[in-house]
DNA sequence: ATTATCTATAGATCTATAGATAATGC
DNA sequence: ATTATCTATAGATCTATAGATAATGC
């Protein structure tokens, strides 16, 4: 039954990973710690060998949520270099990240859920945004660090608020006319 | 213990918006029927004479939960008539809306949780943001419908996006900053 | 010998129901 | 007599723990 060092280190990152997708898929009370471990290989009681609590998974999975989100940023800035904006924007806004939520944005998955959570896992979430908005400042128009900061905070808004919206709603039609109406504002307003 | 047909039916009144407050606030799953039942002042028990399932009055409380917000898009209207987007910027991004999500927006407050409910809630959820979305596209800049709607999608996102990232935040500067910038970002685009 | 995982379960919580109770309204 | 509410509880689910098991690593 017991596992080699190595082998454990791996199985506690797979646990990370699979609560990270599970979390952002059905939400922190949709997934239960059976659930996880389930998914992961393992049964119920190991679970508590790697974590202290659910409290616990919940902070360092959406830590690694975030982490995830902000390598996905910096590629999608590398893949186009000369319209890192429009690359952002149209990546974050397509019906591929919309129907993946499990592998996609944080806050358009937990966001409204991560408001109700207890300090450390909103900590946790303020130093994610914080870094996406800084790494979000780097592409945006303006002639002033202000200016480019205001405007990063505003477009991430939207970039957020249309996933919610376009997953929310239960028409694809109208889904679709969302995300594309906030690619459109975004793309109106890069330089 | 029976009440009068009049009574029953302002309990039921009763049960729906004390519903649609304590969902916003804590989420679906953070609110029990007995929670519900014990604020309105009745026993848990007789939460089935009024609904078949808590499912049945997550979607009327929905509902409800739109309803309002809608009203509150109106009177935000006709409140100032010469700057009817600026009053509704300004009245959904402040610091009493985000420290008040049990009579706010639905969507800033549920709209992650609603992607993963039911069908039913869903379609309330869609009738209810189609509702807010006609409403802004008549005060939207633009010379064509078409121009006005899209504004409106891509504003209403920005509102969102804005309400739930200030409320996910635990650092009130960064908090009051994006509701700022989402303010200054929606006044630009104002006639 | 140590320890990562497993088996089994305690204890709490939640939805939903069955039957009892008592006030309304014909 | 009807029925809105209450009391009590069944059944399911979930977090967390205790003790057993068996493979690792000194």
């Amino acid at each position: 039954m017991r596992v080699s060092r190595e082998q454990m280190l791996e199985n506690r990152e797979r646990i990370l990973e699979t609560a990270a997708t599970l979390f952002r898929e059905r939400g922190f009370d949709g997934v239960g710690v059976a659930d996880v471990m389930k998914a992961v290989g393992l049964t119920h009681g190991g679970f508590y060998g790697h974590f202290a609590s659910k409290d616990e998974l919940a902070a360092q999975a959406l830590g690694r949520a975030f982490s995830n989100a902000n390598n996905w940023l910096e590629e999608a800035k590398a893949a186009e270099p000369e319209a890192p904006l429009q690359a952002i924007a149209s990546r974050y806004l397509s019906p591929l990240h919309r129907d993946d939520p499990g592998h996609g944005c944080p806050v358009a998955a937990l966001g409204c859920d991560i408001a109700r959570l207890g300090e450390a896992s909103r900590a946790v979430a303020t130093e994610g945004a914080r870094a996406a908005i800084t790494s979000l400042s780097s592409v945006m128009p303006g002639t002033t660090e202000e200016e480019r900061r205001a405007a990063a905070l505003a477009s991430y808004a939207t970039l957020i608020g249309a996933l919610v919206l376009s997953r929310m709603v239960e028409d694809k039609a109208l889904s679709e006319e969302v995300l594309a109406a906030a690619g459109a504002a975004l793309r109106a307003e890069a330089p």
